[in-house]
DNA sequence: TTGAAAGCGGTACCAG
DNA sequence: CTGGTACCGCTTTCAA
């Protein structure tokens, strides 16, 4: 059996309830008083009960993040950004693997005041619409939902101000090494960000310039870049789609002794700070994960006070970061 | 507001104790009743609450899990296996990613039932220990830690048994592909098995017997594969000492145009299903993640019964499956 | 400042 | 079988 207030009050000569005000601080309490107390309950080893707090309270302190598919690594330093801030928030953060679905439910017994959710192409039904109704929720991904705010990326200026900047740095021939499987929307997106700002520099569009590695993998990267090499034209700057890619096409360039930025510049889609821990510290674009991060933690803290009070879309805008993998070339 | 047993109650004409039997399915209460005051709470889309039933019952019919290192791919497939292993038991599972001592903080206030710790290297100290002898806890990693039963996994025996099995379809020439960190108990206990069986078979140990990648990365394999086959002497079999590090010795041998298995054989450490939808499904020894996850599932399910009724220490045998990489050979 | 008491939403025991 | 009732441990008026 645990200690309760009420043993606390026993051996303080006080009723409970003044125990229950020391304890959450109240102003209503004799600071004398409120000392002692506070003293005694740390010496009686005093815990208290969350059920029985979360009962009156109505609180939980505590938000659900749901991801339906933890096998996939990407998001998982985006995961761990969200959980730091949500800890800044002095809330909780607890991770479903479940079902949109079960997970909802689970959340609801537990009384989470708030829930994100990865969702990763799920469409979401009626039923589970139903719970949503009660509970403050956010979702990072695909928008085009109408159900909870979402909070969203620009990839497609991502890509635009990639070739800009490199255009800006006198490159011309610059190729996009990247996955287009037409099934993930954000792909798609980037890629015609891409398109979009050459077609606004009048840059050529060419077997080169584009490549479909088909695959999201490291070593997607890496054949596709050699392969590039291969090949009798050379571009000048190399954008890699992700930092997966981007880490095998540093990897085939410097296989093949081609130096980074002098030869070759090199230019990854994604902002997390590993990009900087590269063999090659990669200048990068993309909305930093931090700023996701405390993007999807605030909305939800907005969003728990004030059912309105958040868009019901929020594009980030991608940012880019210079390291030392791009450099001025003189070549057209 | 939501509804609640005493809403039910009232418009059942009943008491709400009655309702509160009806709804636990108690043969204390007579079917007609149960049946209509069943159907009624479902109409009112009552949902018990939580945090009520909790404080009473003392039950939360949830598991906690804690990973403090959700980057580590390596665990997912068995954190999935064990999400699905703890449903089946009608229980919740919900993830921690913060430290052992914040997730087990956490935890306690959810009055979750149980919890399973995956260690990483992680040494525990008194004040966690504290609140660990309250809730029924077992962990998955490296044993040697004396406050709450391990699940253990012989490494050793599974490379002891790989050199075996390809030794008794005529191989001699063995090489093990693997990382050496000595960081890493159990990367070390798979080279004292694969040591060992080389003595105990007489087997020549020289430079072309272990490689140590220094890393764990699929493409770690794939590098120390190619310097491999560049040597002079060819291993007619191989032995890849993780999953993501044997896909780098299949990329490799593929590459070069090395016929698995007819011209060298492949071994995988790991017994994961997906070692079987590689490029050339391989032949692997290890701990199927299935049995690992039953196993403890099923340790929790009992210690939660009964503090003392499981060994502080399983260690599970690692079995061998037979797919296509590996065949008999001719060569010495 | 402090204490008494009324719940929060259930469960479980006891009496009828 | 059904209803009454005493808690579970804590927060929060409301009086004193």
């Amino acid at each position: 059996m645990n200690i309760t207030i009420k043993d606390i009050a026993r051996e303080a000569g006080v009723s409970y309830s003044t125990v229950s005000k020391a304890l959450n601080d109240s102003p209503l309490v004799k600071p004398d008083t409120k000392i002692k107390i506070v003293k005694l309950a740390k010496e009686m080893g005093y815990e208290p009960n969350f059920a029985a707090q979360r009962l009156v309270s109505k609180q939980s302190k505590t938000i659900g993040l749901i991801w339906p598919s933890i096998e996939r690594v990407a998001l998982s330093t985006l995961i761990t950004n969200i959980n730091e801030k949500i800890t800044e928030n002095s809330y909780s953060m607890i991770l479903s693997i479940n079902s949109i679905k079960a997970s909802l439910e689970m959340f609801r017994r537990f009384q989470v005041d708030g829930v994100i959710v990865f969702e990763e192409n799920n469409t979401l039904t009626k039923s589970e619409l139903h719970h949503l109704t009660s509970i403050p929720t956010v979702s990072y991904g695909v928008p085009g939902n109408d159900v909870f705010p979402v909070i969203d990326v620009n990839w497609q200026q991502a890509l635009y101000d990639a070739v800009y900047y490199l255009y800006n740095l006198g490159h011309r021939k610059i190729t996009y090494i990247g996955d287009f499987s037409p099934t993930d929307p954000r792909q798609m997106e980037k890629y015609d960000g891409f398109k979009l700002a050459f077609k606004e520099l009048n840059l050529p569009m060419n077997d080169h310039s584009v490549i479909n590695t088909g695959g999201l993998d490291w070593y997607d990267g890496y054949v596709a870049t050699t392969r590039l090499l291969q090949s009798s034209t050379r571009p000048s700057a190399i954008i890699g789609s992700s930092y997966d890619i981007s880490s095998g096409i540093i990897r085939a360039l410097r296989e093949a002794k081609i130096l980074i930025p002098k030869e070759v510049s090199v230019l990854g889609y994604d902002n997390i700070p590993q990009m900087g821990t590269l063999e090659t510290p990669l200048t990068s674009v993309g909305v930093p994960v931090e700023k996701i991060a405390s993007t999807i933690v605030q909305s939800l803290m907005k969003l728990i006070v004030d059912k309105e009070s958040i868009p019901s879309v929020q594009t980030l805008t991608p940012e880019l970061t210079e390291r030392i993998s791009c450099a001025q070339t003189i070549g057209k």
